[in-house]
DNA sequence: AATAATATCTACTGACGAGTAGATTGCTTG
DNA sequence: CAAGCAATCTACTCGTCAGTAGATATTATT
């Protein structure tokens, strides 16, 4: 807490506050892209829900296509921190592998996570583009190496990690698509719900 | 085929050029959507790969947002054509879903069923939207019918049906993202082999 | 033949919205 | 204090593109 509230700021409070500004613009650019879809939604409506005015929005970020750029990045990054981290998870192969599956389907429902999966690629700029493509790519591949590892150690039946992969990550990006923050189900429930289908298959065991 | 070729049609030749023509504007126009996004496809750019004029394609559709309708619609069509089909096959009810969730799969990785997949509600018209809604929806139940009945036989596992149809709506309609006309596996085997994966899951049995 | 309907074009309008110019105010630091 | 930088605004420009007006030519209908 700040107990010395002076009217002037310090240098820290100030880089503080300029941070603060910038994801206040990111929060409200990504959840405004997700309600309307990002080529429904003017700079001006995103400016005008934080009753600032267009041109402040390109002195914190570049342009459209770098506000784009910057929520699925965070929504990206996430992601790959939420793979670090399973891989560190206790048990076996596939409890790692399930632990990353619930925190993948969470991120997914959240603002930015939402953001990466509701973007199509041509919608950035080509070289955002490339961008957006390499960082799914390190997820893709991050998820296939927890497969493969579980594989290796028995704990989970020999499928082909590639195929197994895509399958995963479609079930787990789809309720970015219908999932509504007000739903009955929290997204924890959701995510552990989907991941235990995945797990068990849907026919009798 | 048409033995006297008359350079004067009859009114039934006439009417079918005129079909053809109008299909040949959707095909068109659902392909460029799907490799370049529909907001970055100007109706200019579908024309010219027909080597028509804009107001050609307005004559045979309306405007830009009946034109993804239709495409979206004619998708539809196909998945919920599937559904009725795979009512009547011989077996479990198990049997019944798979043989509708592979073709399911299938639809969703052609022309239309992409853009079924890759077209996200907000970019259409309230009232065409409203449409595109109630078009999902009665796949859904269809989706969820099948799974009902298969479960009341004892050839699935007791799920929920709404969510189980989630999760495999999800792993089966993200190849309409992924997976490019000319990959090394074929539209069939992708969609078997993500088919038997959701029905084995991941767990060794 | 006259009229109507069909198919197609060129050339326009009009809106929307990304991005910019340039002014203003106030704080900061040599 | 002067010069510079940070934050913010109003008021533009300019390109793109959906959609239209209206002409033309051909075929059908009466």
């Amino acid at each position: 807490m700040n107990t010395t509230a002076s009217p002037f700021p310090s240098a820290v409070q100030r880089r503080n506050a300029r941070a603060a500004k910038r994801d206040a613009v990111l929060r409200t650019a990504v959840q405004t892209f997700n309600e309307r879809g990002f080529h429904q939604t003017s700079l001006d409506d995103v400016a005008a829900r934080l009753r600032i005015s267009k041109p402040t929005i390109y002195h914190y970020l570049g342009n459209k296509d770098q506000v784009l750029l910057e929520c699925v990045t965070i929504g990206l990054t996430q992601l790959l921190e939420a793979a670090e981290e399973s891989r560190s998870v206790p048990g076996t192969g596939a409890d790692r592998l399930m632990s990353f599956l619930v925190r993948y389907a969470e991120i997914n429902m959240d603002d930015f996570g939402r953001c990466v999966i509701r973007t199509a690629d041509e919608a950035l700029a080509p070289e955002s583009r490339a961008q957006f493509r390499a960082r799914k790519r390190q997820i893709d591949l991050a998820m296939r190496a927890l497969i493969e590892s579980a594989i290796a150690d028995g704990s989970l039946a020999p499928h082909d990690p590639k195929m197994l992969a895509f399958t995963l990550a479609g079930a787990l990006n789809w309720p970015a698509r219908w999932h509504e923050a007000d739903g009955t189900q929290s997204p924890q429930e959701i995510a552990r719900h989907l991941v235990a289908i995945l797990a068990q298959g849907f026919l009798p065991r």
